[in-house]
DNA sequence: CGAGTTACTTCAATGATAGAAGTAACTCGA
DNA sequence: TCGAGTTACTTCTATCATTGAAGTAACTCG
């Protein structure tokens, strides 16, 4: 796959989409996070062709997001883990199955994965929290704002975009 | 851009990742949450070329997650919106920015936009939480478990899953 | 010895994308 | 009324990526 770097390479959300490549590579960082490791395990579970499947794990190994790991020697074999940069990406893809449970992008009513609570066994969502408390914000307590790393295009875009809080 | 099911059409991350389509409509998903409506706004923001562009809001119109809608008559005109269903996209673009300022993926240091408490002032994370409590959950009370809809693929990932939980 | 497993590579055909140029329907100022 | 500007596109071609099928290498196992 071709890299490209987008217009707007201060943002963080084209900078992730840009390290993590496309779907496949999210589809394989499922997998590999619910402990798939092998190379024919992924290519099945996926239905990725070899081709496109090399080359992704490639890219995400040089993007230290996966890591290929001998596991034995005679004959030689490799299987593939997530390193603890690619396991940190669990909020994206919770994020996005929380998504598409939510609006049916299966077409199945029923999800397949549910993220409990092993104590009280109650369903968890993801929200923004106060790490210092550990509570989550009401939806009308979040504010977004430029950061040090803001340019002015982002600055005026936060502006209007707090301005139109009532709306 | 072709549109194609992938293996594991029960995988709500899977559907989600087909629904939404690539990167692109990502970046137009969080243009327009920062309230940018206009076509060539979009084109410049993105750094997209025009057929592109076209053909990823007509896909997202398709698919309910942006409106196309008149604003003026003469000369006819038209502004993109996110639907309901678009803006609750915004945990995924979180998600992403979130991984994309902790891991850097932009190269520079300060992230340009950050989540704050209106109230407090202080930084806010994504986190799973307890929608009853509202208060999250710490990482080893989480348990990922099979849902309704879960196959027996999944079934027995999610049981090696949790036994390999001490590791 | 022959079949099976694992992890790939190679290839030809098809499909998507970038970048540049062009178009339609207006408005506005001189 | 003329010409420049704005907005939202469409069209084009060369290049690039992807698919799906087939092949390969280095083993193991019966």
């Amino acid at each position: 796959m071709k890299q490209k770097s987008f217009a707007g390479m201060r943002c963080s959300i084209a900078g992730a989409l840009n390290l993590i490549g496309d779907r496949w590579a999210l589809l394989l960082i499922r997998d590999l996070s619910l402990g798939l490791r092998r190379y024919d395990d992924l290519r099945e579970s996926i239905g990725i062709p070899n081709a496109t499947l090399t080359e992704r794990l490639k890219l995400l190994v040089a993007r230290n997001i996966v890591e290929r790991r001998q596991y034995q020697d005679r004959p030689l074999r490799f299987e593939y883990r997530l390193t603890p940069r690619g396991r940190d990406l669990w909020k994206v893809s919770t994020a996005l199955r929380e998504w598409g449970d939510r609006w049916n992008a299966t077409g199945f009513d029923a999800p397949a994965v549910e993220v409990v609570d092993r104590l009280t066994g109650r369903k968890l969502v993801l929200a923004l929290v106060d790490p210092k408390t550990g509570s989550a914000i009401p939806r009308d307590r979040i504010q977004y704002r430029p950061g040090p790393g803001a340019d002015e295009t982002v600055r005026k875009l936060l502006g209007e975009l707090n301005l139109g809080v009532g709306k």
